[in-house]
This record gives structure tokens, C-alpha cells and sequence, in this order.
DNA sequence: ATATCACATTAGATATAGTCTAAGTTCTCA
DNA sequence: TGAGAACTTAGACTATATCTAATGTGATAT
């Protein structure tokens, strides 16, 4: 997506495009990595150095409101962020807290009443688990 | 579940059932309220005030690697706590972060090739969305 | 043009959640 | 009964995130 396209996401969703909002989108839709706002920070101002760690709390609460931005919360760790682009489930490892995407596929409903009057988020869903390095016979690095 | 089943249930795992680390997981058998780690604290200390805030935490951490115990993280707030009695997926509420158990079923597994290597625990899911009070037209109270 | 006002950024203080340390206690078993 | 392992504790500490108050920026009206 192009420095255009991020611009009207943004003023789609009633926010300013400013400087660091506009960095921290365009890092989090270049990469899968699922970084932490820590990382975010520190990949903002690499590239010039003009973004406060509050400014970077700020527009990542922004994004997530605005719905361009999902939070993963992870057990013990620092929160991870992911441009939502198209609809797909995450997996999170048990070991190494690694968030991996999961390309959508259609889930079937819980048991019909057990979610009355509830509105699942797209049935988005997180699995659990161990991922291919932490597996047995993984390379098994912690991250 | 009785308390000789509990003391059993901890000794099974290499865990010495003391009165501390029953108090923990008896409350969090009795409750389906998935409480965070203060609320655990209060309530055992609220019985018999014998437990610090480094124990409850101490036992927490023992509890969820004996897999007696699940944790679940939410984005901005304290971890909730959760006794695994029979298999059950989980729903977040994205608006006041309450947490419910869901019936178990079956999911079908995601599409063959993208969970190559990895392991999925159970195949146990955290769905998020709003909750029967904080969807529209609901009584909306935030937790 | 420029005054105004809402929106945005900033450094640093503060809050919250959770972990670590070092000392003491209790249990187990030889 | 003594030794070592497991456990508990208060309080210090760390990590993550939010708040505050001052400053800066951009859109709009006049």
C-alpha cells in the first residue's frame, strides 16, 4: 500500500495524518513480525529519529480505535500490534510468545445459545500452542 | 470438587498442597468469574488472611505450569485466571473485558500447510467481540 | 493575514502489574 | 534428629503503560 493509500485510511477514520502517526501505520503494515510498541518506537526513530514513546502509545491507542490496528495481548509480555489487512486468526506460541498469522477460514458457530446477544469480532479467533521452533524437534530459539 | 481431590489433584503434579496454594486453586475452582491475580489475593486473604501477594503470584505461576491453572491475558488490563476443569474456549469482551467460558466443540483445524510444525494446544480459542451487556441495546456496564 | 481552537506531540512523573531477593519457615526423608 | 528441598514473606525492584501540563501544528473563520 502506498504513502497515499495510508494517508486516506487514516483521514478515512477521522485522524490527522501526521508525521509519526503516519510512521507507525506504514511500519506495521510493512511488516509480519508483530512487533511491541517498544519496537515500534525504536523502528520509527531509526529512520528519523521525531517520535516521543508517549506519542507512540498515543497513536497506537488511536489506531486500534480507529479500527486500523489490532492489539495482541500476550501472557507475561509486552502487548503486540498488527495492521489489520485482511481477516485472519492469529497463533500464539505457549513457549517463545511469538504471534503468527493465520490465513481465514470459516469457523462454525458455538453450540447455538451459548453466544446469545453476543457480536463475535468477525470470529477473528486466537489459537495456542507451540510454533514450528519450539516444537519438539524445533529449532526452539526464545524470543 | 472436595477438598481430598484438590489436595490430589496439586500432588499429582509434584506440587506440595500447602494451605496457601490450596486456598488459590480451591477459590478458583468454586468461582467461574475468572478473577485477576488481586481478586484472588482478596478473596483468600477475605477467609483466612495468610497468603502475601508474592505467594498468590508464586502459586499462580506453579499452578499454570502444572497445567492445573490457565492464565489469560487481556490488552490493558490485569491477567485473569482460570482452573481447567473440562475443555472450553474462551470469549473476551473488547469493551469491558470480562471474560467467558465457551461449551466446548470442535474446530476445524486451519487450512492443511499453515500449521505445518506447529502444535496446537488442544485447539482451545480465544474469541473476542462484545459481551451480552456491552452489545447495543445491552445493559453496558463496563468491569 | 491572523486569531482561534481543536488536535497532536513531548518529557517526565506517575500508576499498575508482576518479578526478584534474601531471610525465615515447614515439610520430607534418610 | 538433622539436612536439604520446597515454600512463604515483605519489600525492593523492573517493565509496561498512562497521565499531566506545557508546547507545537494545522484548519477554519473573519
Amino acid at each position: 500500500m502506498d504513502a497515499e493509500a495510508i494517508k486516506r485510511s487514516l483521514e478515512d477514520t477521522g485522524l490527522r495524518c501526521t508525521p509519526q502517526r503516519y510512521a507507525v501505520m506504514a511500519f506495521l503494515m510493512e511488516t509480519d513480525q508483530h512487533p511491541t510498541s517498544a519496537e515500534i518506537f525504536e523502528a520509527v526513530n531509526r529512520v528519523d529519529p521525531r517520535s516521543s514513546r508517549a506519542t507512540t502509545y498515543n497513536n497506537l491507542r488511536d489506531l486500534v480505535q480507529a479500527g486500523l490496528v489490532r492489539e495482541v495481548a500476550i501472557e507475561g509480555r509486552a502487548a503486540r500490534f498488527d495492521a489489520k489487512g485482511m481477516r485472519h486468526h492469529h497463533f500464539i506460541c505457549d513457549r517463545c510468545g511469538n504471534v503468527e498469522d493465520i490465513d481465514w477460514y470459516d469457523l462454525p458457530s458455538p453450540a447455538p445459545g451459548s453466544l446469545d446477544k453476543r457480536i463475535l469480532r468477525e470470529s477473528e479467533v486466537i489459537f495456542r500452542g507451540l510454533c514450528a521452533k519450539c516444537a519438539p524437534g524445533g529449532a526452539s530459539r526464545q524470543a
